[in-house]
Parts: structure tokens; sequence; C-alpha cells
DNA sequence: AGGTCGACCTGGCAGC
DNA sequence: TGCTGCCAGGTCGACC
């Protein structure tokens, strides 16, 4: 079993993908085979929502999937660490969680094997807290090294542990906290606030860089996930450290280290990331 | 309020 | 073989 592990990249891959694929469409049914995935308050509401509504469009929001439709309101899917939106012939797997009927006789369907995802209906995008509360979006203007520079001061935590909170920065997660400060040569220990200048600016670069790269190759790993064009993604072919421990640097060949920071792993080279 | 850690889940896998 | 326990990682909430 393969699983995404979606961040920002691989959910800006399903959101592009989604997209071409049901703006238009209407959801003629919905097949609730688990309700511990559904996060409104009443299954009967969640599916009574959505019937009969008309897709209009699919945006992302840090790893939020935020589906709009012309009649109103929002459908949101969080894949968190399993959840895959997979558009095609209705599946029938065991993690196989929910299935929406679409109007050109094919289905999306939510498959989740660890149940960590979630998803929900809103009248408005207000009414979801998450989408209040988490930080910029790496890609948009809002990130900057001027912003980054500022709000790093305040913050004694090491860097990669900072990169990791959406209330910080939206849509970075532990596979690209990893990436990103060894293309910058940071220290992933070091503390936000004791970046110089210059490390700041590699900072907002390498994120920039990685994501771009990612979005790129597709992301690391959607090898679950059908679409049109049948590609997979293939950035986990090019990571420069995540996963590689004892294996040598791509830059100085010194052997990659695995590390735990707040019980997530972190992999770095000791010698590129002083 | 910022920081830390366990809970939520399931299955693969190492070790005995 | 079969058991135990660790590991994967996004986010929330409890606690300091």
């Amino acid at each position: 079993m393969i699983f995404s592990m979606p961040e920002l990249p691989e959910v800006e891959t399903i959101k592009r993908d989604l997209s071409r694929l049901i703006i238009g469409q209407g959801i003629e049914d919905v097949f609730v085979r688990d309700d511990r995935v559904i996060k409104s308050h009443k299954l009967n509401d969640f599916i009574s929502s959505l019937k009969s509504k008309t897709v209009q469009g699919v945006d992302r929001r840090g790893k939020l999937i935020v589906i709009s439709f012309k009649e109103g309101g929002y459908l949101l899917a969080h894949l968190k660490m399993t959840g895959q939106l997979i558009y095609g012939e209705r599946l029938n797997l065991k993690e196989t969680k929910v299935v929406f009927k679409l109007s050109r006789g094919q289905y999306l369907n939510y498959n989740d094997h660890r149940l960590f995802g979630r998803l929900s209906f809103v009248r408005q995008l207000q009414d979801e807290p998450f989408l209040n509360a988490i930080g910029p979006e790496p890609l948009k203007n809002g990130f900057n090294t001027e912003w980054l520079s500022r709000n790093l001061k305040r913050r004694s935590v090491s860097i990669k542990t900072l990169l990791l909170d959406q209330h910080f920065v939206a849509g970075i997660g532990n596979i690209y906290a990893s990436e990103i400060l060894f293309d910058a040569g940071i220290n992933p220990l070091k503390p936000a606030s004791r970046l110089t200048k210059k490390e700041v600016a590699s900072l907002y670069q390498s994120t920039l860089d990685i994501l771009r790269e990612a979005i790129q190759y597709r992301g690391c790993s959607m090898r679950n996930y059908r679409d049109a064009s049948g590609e997979e993604g293939k950035f986990l072919n090019r990571v420069r450290v995540y996963n590689r421990e004892h294996q040598p640097c791509r830059v100085c060949g010194t052997m990659i280290q695995r590390m735990v920071q707040n019980g997530r792993s972190t992999y770095f080279c000791q010698r590129c990331q002083q």
C-alpha cells in the first residue's frame, strides 16, 4: 500500500486535475460508507446540502481543497495523510469512504485508509475555523523576505518546527520542510529568531524553488491518483534528504542524518546545513 | 500566549 | 509462526 502524504504541491496537483475534470458537473447522489469522515454535525445535512449542486470551481488553501458551487456553499476536503480524491469509475475498496455520483456518469471517490482526513460542507468560508487561522500562501505575494524577517524574529522555536506550523505559513509539511532547509543550507535546529539576513533570503528563495519544482513534478507520490493523462507524482525521485538516512548527500557526499523534532523525523546534511 | 506532547487511525515491518 | 511495539505524519486540544 502506497500513501500520498499530501502537502501543498500534491494538493495543488489534485486541485488542477479536479478543476479540469469536475467543473460544470452536477452532484447527482452522495454515498457515505463511513460517516466518521464527515465533519458536519448531521450526516443527512451533509448529503442534502450537496445533492443537485453544480461545481463552479476547485481551489486550494494550504492543504485544504475547496470546491465551490453555483448555488452557493463549499465542499471542503482535508486529506491529512491518506486521503485521496479519485475521479473515474465508482470504487468499492475497503478505504473508499464517500462516493459522489456526477452528472456525466463518472464518480468522485474519497478514499482514506487511516481515516485522518475530513470532508465538510459550509455555507460560507468563514464557517471553517481552519481557514481563518492559517498563515499566508508561500507562493503568493504576502509571503516575502520582509514578512519572513519580521515574523521569524518573534519565534523561538526551531525553524523546522515553525515551517510545519500551518498558522505561520500554509501548506508546508514534513517532506518539504526538510527539503527546503537543505536547499537553503540552514540547520533545522536553529531557532527561527536567530536566522541571519542572508539565511532569511535563502529560506524565502528555497521555499519558492522547492515548492515550484515539486508542483512541476506533480508532487511526491500520487500513485493511486488517476487522472485523464495517467501521470504520477515524480518528485520523490528528486528529494535531496527526505527518507535518505545513511545515504550520501548529493552535494558533498556526507551521510544524510535523521533526527526527531517534536515527534517528527527531520532529514539533513550536517555539513551543508551548519 | 508560545511551546510541547499525546490522540486520532491503520498496516507494514523489525525483532524476538 | 505469532506476538509486541515502533513508525509513518496533519491537526487539534490539553497542559505548562
